[in-house]
DNA sequence: TATAGTGCATGCGAAAATGCATGTAGGGAG
DNA sequence: CTCCCTACATGCATTTTCGCATGCACTATA
């Protein structure tokens, strides 16, 4: 008689991408079946819901309705799963973790190992990318995040504070021991394209020449020699085809945290995961620091 | 991978109803099919939902935490349908209203027949009953209430006043106009035991011997002779077995009322009816009143 | 102790939902 | 204009889900 409650978050999906096969991929089907749900639903509320275009199924005023009212459902959903996984006491299942990628080798993936054979039920997976993922949709149970703070809802544990020097081709740190006055060039964050202060202190003929997005991209270009590149030391450090220029000293950078949602926190997986990176981390500190 | 929205609604109302049997009378489907979603739903979850015992399924913590949050869940959808059918300007589909039994026949069946007639495209479910329908829910769309006002959430149109008056079969009506000074028994409401001032004054040893919790059941009790009994106007003068009992003026009684939610009030299926049960009632007011 | 009633498990055939393959329509690049 | 790509419709075979019938466990009652 009524409309499934499946039915509607297909509704809300096909809403919000926009396409059958957007919708049916973000639900794991075929988009055949996103479409007979869609007709499906249209049948039991009497109500057209998508115009089938040639670009696509456009929604009507009432599929909209549907789709913020299924979206309150969602995030129902969400908070359901958070609140299972936080008082779930068991050291069995899947544990999801995220990272940028540069921070899986040199910080998670000790730990990874270690925990894999201390708990060998808990299947791993690990989301290494620089988006950062919605904690509260549980797109990932904790993640680490390299920031000032935690934000604003998360829960946070500050594994460690480093910092940042500035690394170079052993033939580019040469040559900017030999001539600082000479134009260098740097390498840069597309967020951050003024030079700190030291660096125009050290070298009054630095100028931003390659602007990137992507810090394993510019640790690369690094690599290739285009250009000199302020980047935290750890990494540095994990580069033998750089060096450390030693014009400039080292200086903090942002802290590196875990981070997770506080509904999840108290999980055990989440728990003895915490409590084996921090070990891990603890005498590891001075790799962090200039 | 996930546990599928439909599922959390199957957990939810058997938590709510402890039974198999329970949760699949309020979904329309077989017992068997409630056990078989609550296994798929244990198996996603990787969690036991529910103990099964020799009475019932017992819920477990995490089903439970499940159950409130699908509660939410359920609340969404509740809006969701009532905003569809508040901005549903077509005069098709179903149209669910609810009475007391005794409303029924004095106040809603002329308008039902008419509006029926007007409108052939609309199917019209009437839910007799004294029981307050959750119209929140959508149990009903709208409701006819005795009452002083609408209600704290609900919209409310004031149909009309009425008064009520004390009716007796003809029999009793004479020998309490004879002896207004005997005992004289009287059929009174569960939540209203005391007898009014009024009876007191006119019959002094009047005393509540019949205490009934419906009305129906009260006036098959007058007209059996059993005793006097107060009651709207409108529905004595249903009665050709019962006269009014001349001694006691008529006196106000509740106000008649349409409510409904404020959600689906705007509907043109909705707006229609009021409009003509509005007319229908205005030269039948007299009918009401003393 | 026999008996009826409630509540659940399980096996089987029917019905529904799903995925795949094929076909159509529109839009842009060469 | 043809080719190719995206996006969707439709028919058919498969998988999943469902309802029914049967059987078992437990309880209350006479």
């Amino acid at each position: 008689m009524s409309v499934q409650w499946d039915d509607l978050k297909t509704i809300m999906l096909l809403v919000h991408h926009g396409s059958l096969a957007g919708a049916a991929a973000a639900l794991g089907v075929s988009y055949t079946t996103v479409a007979r749900r869609v007709s499906r639903a249209e049948a039991a509320l009497g109500e057209r819901l998508f115009e089938r275009l040639a670009d696509g199924y456009q929604p009507t005023e009432a599929a909209q309705l549907i789709a913020t009212h299924a979206e309150a459902m969602q995030d129902s959903e969400d908070a359901m799963m958070r609140q299972l996984m936080g008082r779930d006491a068991r050291l069995t299942g899947t544990l999801t973790l995220t990272a940028p990628q540069l921070m899986v080798e040199c910080v998670l993936a000790p730990t990874l190992a270690r925990f894999s054979q201390a708990h060998p039920e808990v299947e791993l997976i690990v989301k290494a990318t620089n988006d950062k993922l919605d904690l509260n949709r549980r797109e990932a149970d904790m993640g680490i995040r390299v920031s000032r703070d935690p934000g604003d809802t998360l829960q946070g544990l500050r594994l460690t504070e480093q910092h940042s020097a500035v690394f170079a081709t052993p033939a580019l740190a040469a040559r900017m021991a030999a001539a600082p006055n000479a134009q260098i060039d740097w390498i840069v964050f597309k967020e951050l394209v003024t030079l700190p202060k030291q660096v125009r202190a050290a070298f009054p003929n630095a100028r931003a020449r390659y602007i990137f997005d992507d810090m394993v991209a510019m640790i690369g270009a690094a690599k290739a020699g285009l250009g000199a590149l302020r980047m935290p030391m750890i990494l540095g450090r994990n580069c033998p085809e750089l060096v450390q220029v030693p014009q400039i000293a080292p200086w903090p950078y942002m802290d590196i945290w875990l981070v997770g949602h506080p509904d999840v926190w108290p999980g055990a997986k989440l728990k003895a995961f915490r409590d084996m990176l921090k070990a891990d981390l603890r005498p590891r500190k001075s790799e962090f620091l200039g």
